[in-house]
RNA sequence: GGAGGGGUACCAAAGCGGUCAAAUGGGGCGGGCUGUAAACCCGUUGACUUCGGUCUUCGAAAGUUCGAAUCUUUCCCCCUCCA
């Protein structure tokens, strides 16, 4: 491979498939192109799971090309069947909506918005999704589809298979998709559409209506599903799904995330969501120091999503904790009054109002099994109430299990 | 359209009149070991509780019974085979 961007996507383990490899990297060799990948607008957040293909964004602009960002505001109120077992809840456009503004911001500290060339475009579908007339796109697009060739797509045939109802709407939504990408090729010269393998069908409609159409060639291109050595879905911790928006997960437990990385995928996401050069990977990786690795990894993840300085912040709040032991103003702070304080209220129901336990009986549960601590100390008593004397300094430190710390504060 | 099988907790799956808040496995959570890893071991896994219990839960509703996840009726949904 010539082509600087399809060399470092491979080596990264970002190629899965193309649909034409040779073709799209004489063309990256010659000219800058724009490449498009589609997020879904289901949450007011993307999540670890898009990661991957906002890496591949980054890497897009590295080598001087230009990302076209698609929210999807106009498929989303579709809802995409691929990898879905069963229809997905519709949402209201105004939620849309919402979801998209907020997506956006996200990018803002994403991708590069300095380099005139490689400046990003974000687009919305339901600019064109929304104004079509029904009779004309199924005589001009429909029209390029045959039922017997969407029935073999795995999102179709799975649904069918397994005889779970697939509504004539979702069914729309690779058309739908195709489209999108025949779109962006006409308005923004999109010669490129990106995705995770699950796309692969829903992209090789586009590329296939864009010959069809305009008979010129368009690529296609998927990064791989990530799997983990567990084998489980990636994503998930203790707090929930790792999403990337700062309000929704902190910065320090999104550098936790990372730092709690199984030892046998280090390797494989520090090519993935560091932006480390490959010689840098291969030194750190024999130099062995796995714990090591494991930091430097979340600090480069951190680093990317929220900045050197929060990065950093998390790094010392960490070390502060499970070096040291000590109590770090950057872990959650819950504000309680003092009058609660002079009355004395129970451990279970302070556990319970600030979140960190979601009923008394799992509360209960936590301190019959030694999980919970007040400034490093078991709480053995279920009962035990909490006052002004468990205040040192106006704070004290409630802990729940080895990772979960809080900082409870006198307001 | 015909014949049969089934819906049980986060998931899979047992239970088929009382001893059932429901076996077992997976997952989750906590503890131990360790390296904030993996593996392994232990505990725990409906809610509330003055720790005596109380309340809600086995697809939905109605019924039989002192007593129902278990029996009856109706309804809804899924699966398999035949046409």
């Amino acid at each position: 491979m010539k082509s600087t961007f399809l060399r470092e996507m491979q080596e990264r383990g970002y190629l899965n498939q193309c649909t034409d490899l040779e073709k799209l990297d004489t063309l990256l060799l010659k000219k800058s192109i724009s490449a498009y990948i589609g997020f879904d607008c289901t949450a007011n957040s993307l999540h670890v799971g898009s990661l991957l293909q906002i890496m591949i964004l980054r890497l897009l602009q590295k080598h001087g090309h230009r990302p076209i960002v698609l929210l999807g505001g106009g498929t989303t109120l579709i809802g995409d069947p691929s990898g879905k077992e069963s229809t997905r809840k519709v949402l209201k456009p105004k939620d849309i909506k919402k979801n998209i503004s907020s997506i956006k911001k996200l990018f803002e500290n994403l991708l590069d918005f300095k380099i005139k060339k490689t400046k990003p475009v974000f687009v919305d579908n339901y600019s064109w999704l929304g104004k079509l007339n029904y009779i004309n796109f199924l005589r001009e697009i429909g029209s390029q589809f045959t039922l017997n060739k969407m029935l073999t797509f795995d999102s179709v045939k799975l649904r069918l298979e397994r005889e779970q109802s697939l509504s004539y709407m979702e069914f729309n939504y690779m058309i739908l998709q195709a489209f999108d990408f025949y779109k962006l090729f006409e308005k923004e010269n999109c010669l490129l559409q990106l995705g995770g393998s699950d796309q692969w069908g829903n992209i090789v409609n586009g590329v296939d209506l864009i010959r069809r159409i305009i008979k010129k060639d368009a690529f296609g291109l998927t990064s791989p599903l990530i799997t983990l050595a567990s084998g489980a879905k990636m994503g998930k911790t203790e707090k929930g799904a790792v999403w990337l928006n700062e309000k929704l997960f902190s910065a320090y437990d999104y550098w936790q995330f990372w730092r709690n990385t199984d030892d046998r995928d280090v390797i494989k996401f520090l090519k993935f969501f560091t932006e480390l050069e490959k010689n840098e990977i291969e030194k750190l990786q024999e130099k062995n120091e796995i714990n090591e690795l494991k930091i430097i990894l979340a600090n480069n993840a951190t680093k990317i999503l929220h900045g050197k300085v929060k990065a950093a912040k998390a790094e010392k709040t960490a070390s502060d904790i499970f070096k040291l032991g000590k109590i770090n103003e950057n872990l959650p702070t819950k504000g309680i009054s003092r009058k609660d304080l002079e009355e004395g209220t129970k451990l279970l129901e302070l556990l319970v109002k600030f979140n960190i336990m979601d009923s008394k009986s799992e509360a209960r549960r936590a301190i019959k099994n030694n999980g919970i601590k007040m400034d490093d100390i078991l709480v053995s008593d279920e009962n035990k109430i909490v006052n002004i004397s468990d205040f040192k300094n106006g704070n004290i430190k409630i802990s729940f299990g080895k990772k979960k710390h809080y900082i409870f504060k006198i307001i």
